[in-house]
DNA sequence: AGACGATGCGGAC
DNA sequence: TCCGCCTCGTCTT
């Protein structure tokens, strides 16, 4: 999916000329039923992690999740919509229209709160000032003292916005092993992973600036922060830019998801424990 | 034509 | 814990 950062670039275009507007029509395609939303004012736009909230007049909340294939585009509201629009906000002259998203539904605004899944969600990482304290003291829950830091930054619970991408890319800033545990980082550890991870999406948004080519809104990316290019992501056995060593893959976690390292440059996490054997 | 892999979940067991 | 879904691009046969 689209990251963190890229959720929250596209909901700043949105919260730039939304709000306060009224939607002409709102319709989704594939993704079930809407109640009808047409002639609501738009009251706001906020990201979440990787999702997107328009809070609408009059207790609806319109929830985004683009998945892995969802784009955001600004058209025309006269131009022919593609055939792939899943959610189509209309003001006007302006159709924003959202293509391939895993998820578009309207929620009482009030039920937001109690909803099975938000309400588990960590804080957005990418909010000011930067939530790294409370990412680290929910990544200190005892029961998480075991789990690989590969996985555990993928959890949506801990803190909202971190993806695959800067999985790989964060620990590798670290020069931590994905495979390390919890325990082993420890609160100092633990706690630069998720700083830089925050550093590494603030900077992307900055270097990418205003992104949008045309009335387009490019949200997909394939490069870094500081170099503007990927370190370990997609590079499997390509050489370590710093050290040469063949950059390796394997698959992580129980959604069983792709982590790529420099098995050189992230040295393994040392031995669980003395067992006093010898 | 087919295999594989991809920015992510989430239902089923 | 496993795997199905989604849609696309790229590479191999």
């Amino acid at each position: 999916m689209p990251e963190g950062d890229n959720v929250l670039q596209v909901a700043r275009m949105l919260a730039r000329e939304l709000p306060g507007r009224t939607l002409d029509l709102v319709r989704t395609k594939d993704l079930g039923e809407l109640p009808d939303l047409a002639g609501r004012r738009v009251e706001s736009v906020r990201p979440l992690g990787k999702q997107m909230f328009v809070e609408l007049e009059g207790g609806w909340t319109l929830r985004v999740h683009l998945g892995m294939h969802g784009t955001w585009t600004r058209l025309h509201a006269r131009e022919r919509m593609p055939r792939a629009a899943t959610l189509v906000l209309v003001s006007g002259d302006v159709a924003w229209v959202c293509s391939r998203a895993y998820r578009a539904e309207a929620i009482p605004t009030g039920a937001l709160r109690t909803h099975p899944r938000l309400a588990r969600l960590g804080p957005d990482l990418l909010a000011e000032p930067a939530p790294i304290d409370e990412a680290v003291r929910r990544a200190l829950t005892p029961a998480y003292a075991n789990r690989e830091i590969g996985d555990l930054v993928m959890d949506q619970r801990v803190a909202a916005g971190i993806g695959n991408i800067y999985k790989s890319e964060t620990l590798f800033e670290c020069r931590v092993h994905p495979r390390a545990r919890v325990h082993q980082l420890g609160e100092d550890g633990v706690r630069r992973v998720y700083e830089k991870a925050a550093e590494l999406m603030r900077l992307n948004l900055l270097i990418r600036g205003k992104g949008a080519r045309g009335n387009r809104v490019p949200i997909r990316r394939r490069e870094t922060p500081t170099t503007r290019r990927l370190w370990v992501y997609m590079r499997k056995n390509q050489p370590c830019y710093d050290c040469g060593a063949p950059i390796e893959r394997f698959v992580q976690g129980d959604a069983g998801r792709s982590t790529y390292f420099c098995p050189r440059c992230q040295a393994e996490p040392a031995p669980l424990r003395v067992t006093g054997q010898f």
